[in-house]
DNA sequence: GCCGTTTTCGGCCCGACTGTTTTCAGTCG
């Protein structure tokens, strides 16, 4: 059943912004820390929570959302009840709500925002930079010149600070900067850590961490970089800086022996360290970047990050995984999932030719794949109707024919070229293409391009028409959202995996930095339900190709083992599953 | 405000850096 708009007064989302929010405030208000805490796990976990808060509040099992206990459960319920909260409302009588816009600025903290409001008067963020500017901070308690510039710097920072940074472009950029720090002398490893390395689909600023006995000539180097706009720290074990392309960066350099706590700490996340330190103190240990202490003082070092899970009785979790999701638990019981790796692929199942909208033919994209270690590549090109695209006309789809079976001659059995399309998921909710045609296709992925805003019910609608259809296989990039511009269409996920898991059609990760689509959270739903994923490039391009790793990780983060994703079965299992479906 | 194989009360991770201080508070991750 797909929920109705009507019946929902907050998305998982917004009911977050508001927990968060509240968050803020009661921090500004000088609220107890750990409440501010509670608020603030509580509006993570929501974002989080990988199915729709309206059916668990339905169902009475707020409080089996981590981190959300009576006190947040009931506010929860008020909320979706009655569309507004009482608690919240008399919170903005108390604290401004407009001084959220003030915490943003970096180096303001709570303390100091509550300090300018009441001393000062400071409500918002022109009222502090103007007071910034005459001069009325510096001689606040615990302010002076340097904090006042600060501030204005701060200010500065936030105006030109961007979005968090799509993976795509994170993800070059550090390898550069490793690159760069490899040359430095003395420097004997460099590694990416913080949410790049869990490879999150966004990341804020950019972690590194490099081993050297002598950490001098390394910071030295890192805030000496050619590109460094501005140096924001620069210690003995830490630096950071912002670069001239707005990107904020901070290196960590720690000695070898002490370079396996050191990466744990600084890959994250918080709250899965927050799990092991808590380990770490029962075993009664204390845990910190630098060593595991005893209770007597005496350090255990650890250079590998093996070491440290060792350390708490479990063996390494990859990075990809380290989001308090389960996986201390499973590491512990011996029940981690054996993820999905690149090696594990045989094939790719979404490409675009020179047909439609690709720029290689045919073969090139068959000798690129094949190049790329693949044994099976699906040609599937647009369908009419996405006209932008160039989309096929059923002709046209049939002369294709023609030229992949010439391609498959002369390539040989290399690489087997399996003939399909993309076909488009119209805004009424039927298919570009007849069944009988798609009948005779050897592979179908089903896809929205259009009618991306339309009602959830409206669009749940017509992704569930699709994927019913016995001659869809795969349906590509689910919700449609590429980051960081546009947000996915609002499908009621529950009734598409629902539908997914009846129907065994597979649902795609699309590796496009931009898309990541299915999700992180949802492929662990799907991972959990046991529905079929595959995991594709969507290519355009040669290097398109390569963006692969970037859809495997998103797997990875969902738990994906190599069983549950078409792409690693032996081409023969591949085809005579698509065989078996609806042709 | 949450949470429980040492707890239903009393905990709640830990350290680096900066600027203000003469030993510490605030911020950040």
């Amino acid at each position: 059943m797909i929920t109705p708009m009507k019946d929902r007064q907050y998305t998982n989302q917004q009911l977050s912004d508001i927990f968060q929010n509240m968050a803020y405030l009661l921090e500004i208000k000088g609220e107890l820390i750990y409440k501010t805490l509670a608020y603030r796990k509580a509006a993570d976990s929501l974002a989080d929570l990988g199915r729709d808060v309206n059916e668990v509040w339905r169902a009475g099992q707020l409080t089996d959302i981590p981190g959300v206990g009576k006190a947040i459960a009931e506010k929860i319920d008020e909320l979706l009840s009655t569309g507004g909260l009482e608690f919240q409302e008399k919170l903005h009588t108390e604290v401004p709500p407009s001084l959220v816009e003030v915490l943003q600025v970096p180096d303001v903290g709570p303390k100091k925002v509550a300090l300018f409001w009441r001393e000062v008067g400071i409500t918002n963020l022109a009222e502090l930079e103007a007071a910034a500017r005459a001069g009325k901070l510096r001689d606040l308690p615990g302010m002076g010149p340097k904090s006042e510039a600060k501030v204005l710097a701060g200010i500065e920072a936030l105006s030109r600070r961007t979005h968090r940074l799509p993976l795509g472009k994170a993800w070059p950029f550090a390898n550069e900067l490793v690159t760069y720090l490899c040359d430095v002398q003395g420097v004997q490893i460099v590694e990416v850590a913080g949410s790049l390395r869990r490879m999150k689909a966004t990341v804020g600023d950019l972690d590194l961490l490099a081993a050297a006995i002598d950490s001098q000539p390394v910071m030295d180097a890192f805030v000496g970089h050619p590109q460094v706009l501005e140096v924001l720290g620069h210690g003995e074990i830490k630096s950071s800086v912002e670069f001239n392309n707005n990107i904020r960066v901070q290196l960590w350099v720690h000695p070898p022996e002490r370079f396996g706590t050191a990466l744990q700490y600084a890959t994250g996340s918080k709250d899965h360290n927050v799990r092991l330190r808590e380990l770490a103190i029962k075993k009664g240990l204390s845990l910190s970047e630098q060593a595991f202490t005893r209770p007597d003082g005496s350090e255990i070092l650890c250079a590998r990050e093996e070491d440290v899970y060792a350390q708490l009785g479990m063996p390494l979790i990859p990075p990809e995984l380290r989001e308090d999701r389960g996986e201390v638990q499973a590491a512990l019981a011996g029940r981690l999932p054996d993820l999905i790796s690149l090696d594990d692929l045989r094939s790719e199942l979404h490409t675009h030719t020179t047909w439609s909208d690709g720029k290689l033919t045919i073969k090139e994209m068959a000798v690129e794949a094949r190049k790329r270690g693949l044994q099976v590549l699906a040609v599937t090109d647009h369908s009419f109707s996405l006209g932008v695209a160039g989309g096929l006309s059923v002709e046209e789809v049939m002369a294709q024919q023609t030229e992949i079976d010439a391609v498959q001659v002369e390539l040989g059995d290399k690489i087997r070229i399996l003939q399909g399309c993309e076909v488009e998921i119209r805004a009424d909710g039927t298919l570009d293409y007849s069944d009988e045609f798609l009948a005779e296709l050897d592979i179908v992925i089903a896809a929205l391009h259009t009618g991306l805003r339309q009602s959830r019910e409206q669009v749940t609608k017509r992704m569930l028409n699709a994927i019913r259809n016995p001659h869809v296989d795969i349906i590509a990039h689910p919700t449609g959202r590429m980051i960081p511009n546009r947000e996915g269409a609002d499908l009621d996920m529950e009734a598409v995996l629902q539908a997914a898991a009846q129907s065994g059609v597979a649902l795609e990760i699309n590796a496009h930095p931009a898309r990541l689509d299915l999700d992180d959270v949802y492929s662990r739903q799907a991972s959990d339900r046991g529905i079929l994923i595959t995991v594709n490039t969507d290519a355009h391009s040669a290097s398109e190709l390569d963006l692969i790793h970037f859809g495997v990780a998103t797997a990875r983060r969902g738990w994906l083992e190599p069983q549950q994703m078409i792409n690693t079965w032996k081409p023969d299992r591949l085809i005579s599953w698509l065989r078996s479906r609806g042709r």
